[in-house]
DNA sequence: GCTTGACTTCAAGTTGGCTTGAGCTTGTAT
DNA sequence: ATACAAGCTCAAGCCAACTTGAAGTCAAGC
């Protein structure tokens, strides 16, 4: 295929794909001339990529469980992933319940609502172990 | 409380602070000589800009919140963003599923997974959904 | 065999959310 | 009265993830 087709296939245009190719998250199987050409496979990694993104991700990150295929790190590095989007599904969980009772709630301000107040305080709390979960991987990489 | 207080208590650099002064996000309640003096309510406002930053909305939406407290436009608005977060959470969910069998799952690689994949698109269904959403958000706003 | 339009590269620009730096002002402690 | 740490403003810088623009190449159709 080749880039047009791929564009038009994906969805994405023509210049995302050669972004994501000179970042490594996809590859051409040649060239025809100097125009790129793609294995039809390529569309599924994309999809793959663009769920990714919508999750979250960086494309860095997204590029190491990539690479990491099939290696025993990606295991671990997919499981770590996949315990970050709970905590990050429990906050989000709050915070919508927070927003509907605040839709629905006829105190004043919605600071002065108690309920309000105690439904993000529970996303808070899973905000901050976030936060510290990321901090400890940063200082782990570096 | 000065602008070093509110840092501290709310873990946010003062630069940060200034920043969401001029975006209209918080306000200080006057000036000893140069220096922005608050009040202690500006806290729980800043819990509440990072809880919402966490859940993925802008400083721009989360303005608009604040903005129409009180308002009718507002219920529609808090609505419209718990329903948002559904389908965020919906799709979370699916990628943390995929991620797991992804980990667990000995097909040689996650392509040729057929389980993999079915979870994968449920999220991608969703997301399509919330990106359309989002379009039509956009023409209606500009 | 020539035109043309789809491709190419590479550099620079864009947006959101801040941070950093330079140079100036001032409340507070000595 | 003076020093100075902490504030201030304003402009510029930074990062991720792309997009845009200019200028060049070339496969395919006529």
């Amino acid at each position: 295929m080749d880039i047009a087709e791929v564009a038009k296939a994906s969805g994405l245009p023509a210049s995302t794909l050669r972004f994501y190719e000179e970042k490594g998250l996809i590859q051409s199987i040649g060239r025809n001339g100097l125009r790129r050409l793609f294995n039809a496979n390529v569309i599924e990694r994309l999809a793959l990529i663009s769920l990714g993104r919508n999750a979250g991700f960086s494309l860095d990150e997204i590029g190491d469980m990539f690479r990491s295929e099939g290696l025993d790190i990606n295991r671990t590095l997919l499981l770590a992933k996949a315990n970050e989007l709970d905590s990050k599904i429990k906050e989000l969980t709050a915070m919508r319940d927070g927003l509907r009772h605040a839709a629905a709630c006829n105190a004043p301000n919605h600071f002065e609502c108690p309920k309000f107040l105690r439904l993000l305080r529970v996303a808070g709390k899973n905000r901050v172990r976030l936060v510290n979960k990321l901090k400890e991987n940063k200082v782990k990489h570096t």
